[in-house]
DNA sequence: GAGGCGCGTTCGTCAAATCGAACATTGGTG
DNA sequence: CACCAATGTTCGATTTGACGAACGCGCCTC
């Protein structure tokens, strides 16, 4: 939840919307699901109209029942190729000289993120299938030269580059030079 | 949130500490941070103390007075040094040519990683005072060398050697090429 | 020590969210 | 067609959380 914009008031919409989508992708009726959660269907009904303010009770019972993690219906989750180039990036201010650090990616709510690093020579692209949806992946080039990204949009990447991608879509790692080195971290919520 | 155990119900209690920690911590007064999230005092207290049921305003509310993510509070929350030199550690089987994936760590439950990157130069090792308790730094150098880790205790890495170490006690990160660089994932749960 | 100011708690009132039942609607079935 | 079993919606009654004022307490100032 970014604290950044928006700080205003009311995720009451947002609240409405991912409910009525984690319902259908769960394939549950809003009776089922009212049944399940252990509440009057008349509330969820008017939960996913938008009308409502519910408690945190009602909410966890939802999540549970969803079995979907509680900040999925508070926290909207939005994927999209996000690049950062070696030197770009917010730094952070150090007062000791020689030294930069650049924030890549804050960590959203309750994801779990593994990290590797991937070894690749030219020639062969490694093209993954989709992984769980919510996935995420961060790239950070360490050596040579690489294709990363969204199958159908890959990005060059040079070292020290940054990119970040939907891992639940078609996606691809291909090496363009020798020696080729990427840390990944992989982040499923 | 884990869908784990506890599936029960109510969260309250986990709620109320969290609530009363994050407050702490921000250094707000009760009635202060009552104000400033613009929710009665007394709506505040009862909820510190464990009874109450928040609507979603209320609890959102609070957490947007309190700069924390949301689910921080619904969903309240271990070191050691570790190093993988390069080529070493867990691969993991490709069928593709050319291209090895190398676990470094895998995440645990409810920990927030934010990623980094760093460059440094020789000639002032930038010491870190202590994090938060349970923060986990992971490093991964990407060109150059560095001394990494704990104060007392750093270890020399290369390109592609991997070392973590507990956040929340002194370390260190000091270039000991020019154009160092490494990525940092720091982790607190 | 009287007054003021901060803290956190407690109490009565009111608005609002939850509930359960009744409702209109659709789709399948004998 | 009548019937039943689903769907999601609307409506009154009741519970309950948020509010604001009052309270007890500790601290500092005059």
């Amino acid at each position: 939840m970014g604290r950044d914009k928006d700080a205003g008031h009311a995720p009451l919409r947002e609240i409405a919307l991912a409910l009525r989508k984690e319902r259908e992708r769960a394939g549950l009726s809003l009776t089922e699901l009212a049944k399940r959660a252990e509440v009057a269907k008349s509330t969820l009904s008017q939960l996913e109209s938008g009308n409502g303010n519910p408690n945190i009770e009602t909410i966890w019972a939802l999540s549970v029942a969803l079995d979907v993690p509680f900040s999925r219906l508070v926290d909207p989750p939005r994927p999209r190729v996000q690049v950062i180039r070696a030197g770009e990036g917010p730094r952070i201010g150090s007062s000791q000289a020689h030294y930069t650090a650049t924030v890549l990616s804050s960590c959203p709510p309750h994801a779990r993120r593994d990290i590797y690093t991937l070894n690749a020579e030219p020639g062969a692209a490694r093209a993954s299938d989709p992984h769980m949806p919510g996935t995420v992946e961060h790239v950070i080039l360490a050596a040579g030269r690489a294709l990363v990204g969204l199958s159908d949009d890959p990005v060059e990447l040079a070292p020290g580059d940054y990119c970040a991608y939907p891992g639940d879509r078609p996606h691809v790692f291909e090496a363009l030079d020798a020696g080729t080195v990427a840390v990944l971290v992989s982040e499923h919520v």
